[in-house]
DNA sequence: TGACATTTGCGACAGGTTGTCGTAAATTCT
DNA sequence: AGAATTTACGACAACCTGTCGCAAATGTCA
């Protein structure tokens, strides 16, 4: 049984997440001029909260080996997103996402060049898995 | 601008909800059997409050046209999980599904079925948009 | 080295949501 | 009418989130 316990993030937590996505490292002072330019006083205190329970739950980690810690993503963006989706599929549509898949064409929330992107991708996976 | 505003359902809302999906309209009195067969006492109400709720949320309605409320879901499950997975394609992939569902391929959890089941309705769409 | 600055860790809180009760008022049934 | 059922809703406790503030640890440098 791995770690299956991947909560959802929060919005404040989420934004911390896109800039540890792009930057692949930071520390919570740069983390806090990105977040909060307008730099009050406090702020620090609140990113370094957010940072703290980001890494109790998971998501992120620290590097110590710097005099000042780096912060990490321990999870990708597309692994976040995936198992989002996963467990939406699980609660909703009993695992499959052919349902989910099918309702977004059907509403036509998917363009063409999606379908088209898709079906390439669907096409080499075939190839792939023979 | 329609009323683009679909909350999440939270886990007891989510069980009234797989009840109105599955039997179409039900009583009160009918749900809190369903869902509480230990029927204590209280717990009328229990229902009575999430039910209000999920009304003023406008995910069920209720028919007054009986003596007793009849309740119905007002949005198909369908249609939640599509609601809820394109908040989730757009908060985390820019809208686009393609990667979400390249990640759960190349993760292995969209089974060979699945696939092919996803390029026939591709397929089918191809021809349909021409 | 001693003083100042930055960083870290964490308790506390306000605001919001969720599930639960209880109860009063309205309605229905017999 | 009287009893039972149903409806509407206030109140709570528990939990989560974002925010501060402050004390302790750590780092910097004259």
């Amino acid at each position: 049984m791995s770690d299956n316990k991947t909560s959802t993030l929060a919005n404040a937590e989420l934004g911390i997440m896109e800039l540890l996505w792009k930057e692949n490292s930071l520390t919570a002072r740069q983390i806090r001029e990105e977040l909060y330019p307008d730099a009050k006083t406090a702020q620090h205190g609140t990113v370094q909260r957010l940072l703290q329970r980001l890494e109790e739950k998971g998501f992120v980690q620290r590097d110590t080996s710097q005099p000042v810690l780096l912060f990490s993503a321990r999870i990708s963006r597309l692994e976040y997103a995936g198992s989002q989706m996963e467990s939406l599929a699980r609660k909703l549509t009993e695992g499959s996402l052919a349902p989910l898949i099918t309702h977004f064409v059907e509403e036509h929330k998917i363009s063409k060049e999606e379908i088209q992107r898709l079906r390439n991708l669907l096409d080499e996976l075939k190839d792939e898995k023979e």
